[in-house]
DNA sequence: TTAAAACATGTAATTAATTACATGTTTTAA
DNA sequence: TTAAAACATGTAATTAATTACATGTTTTAA
């Protein structure tokens, strides 16, 4: 038998997610929409499963709420054994480099020369795309870290926040580099 | 019936690299231990059958050849259908933004504050794995590209090296900011 | 007051991707 | 001369991930 989810790194990001705070798997879902899914990509379809899977062995659990009249939500939690878990994990080295897919930079590999009529159309769409992107992740910024206060409290997402506006900004300068003037 | 393969960008960048020249399901494989793989990351069980289906839908066909004695070797290469299909992809819209799996970034973010004592080992050992790799896309961007006629040839080629190069520059100035020195 | 958007949770079917299994040849360096 | 590395091609089993299906509640803005 092989090493049972040797990898699988959803588990520990909900691990780390839940242990800011008891969320809904709602909660978590919405969370790769914002700064995580700039380093990570999960749907609500594979997070609901592995919240029972966790629960199951034993590393998070649950209480049932209600709002209003009868919206039923589950409130997940971590467990001593979850969140030993989630320490191991966050401590344990990691030797593995980013890994990337980016269809437009692959179309790029396959213009054969500096004057293909497609090449500055192409680099100008994308450069629209990531400007959008970047005034985001900048807007983003200023709602969630107002002040210094904000930035010492929650460190790591300040930091992983910075990762991803400075990544678009020199993929912006980057794009505007081979953008004819 | 959902339309078949809607997404499925390995197809194409099969194409795209049979259409620069001929070549083996093992010459493919090593393409995505290069550069390609900076975009896109596929293995040789992924690209074996994808090289059969190609086939079968009339996009690539093969010749068998032999080296040595009989070492059997399939060189394929693209059909006027594979090109048409290779064109169109190139040429349609690419509106999706990057897609990032990041585990080290990851990791950060669940580190609350700055003077947490496995922040800067944490820096330290990334910074070590990315400048290892920088340079290594540096002497890869000296010998494929050693003069302007080499970049003149294979302009994209130069242009998705000099992106992976800028990015772990940026990436490693980035781990170098937070530092401490 | 009402329609749309957001909140909330799940499963089924399919496709993508990795890891492991399987086998053999040729070249290179010790 | 020989052992290791590189060349070469595949399939099986498993896991990861997406898309589609499925259903209902609450809040917000027109």
């Amino acid at each position: 038998m092989a090493a049972i989810g040797q990898r699988n790194r959803l588990q520990y990001i909900i691990l780390g997610l839940l242990n800011q705070r008891p969320q809904t798997g709602y909660d978590l879902t919405k969370a790769f929409e914002n700064e995580i899914g700039e380093f990570w990509q999960a749907k609500h379809s594979q997070i609901y499963p592995m919240l029972k899977r966790l629960e199951a062995a034993g590393e998070i659990t649950h209480e049932d709420t209600v709002t209003g009249e009868k919206l039923a939500k589950k409130q997940y939690s971590l467990t001593p054994a979850g969140h030993e878990k989630l320490v191991a994990w966050v401590t344990e080295p990691s030797p593995e480099l980013t890994a990337i897919k980016d269809e437009f930079i692959l179309k790029l590999y396959f213009i054969k020369t500096v004057d293909d009529p497609r090449l500055q159309p192409m680099l100008q769409e994308q450069a629209a795309l990531h400007r959008a992107q970047l005034a985001h992740l900048r807007q983003r910024q200023t709602t969630v870290f107002p002040d210094q206060g904000a930035i010492d409290q929650a460190y790591g997402h300040y930091l992983i926040l910075d990762h991803a506006i400075e990544r678009e900004e020199h993929y912006v300068d980057w794009l505007e580099k081979y953008l004819a003037h």
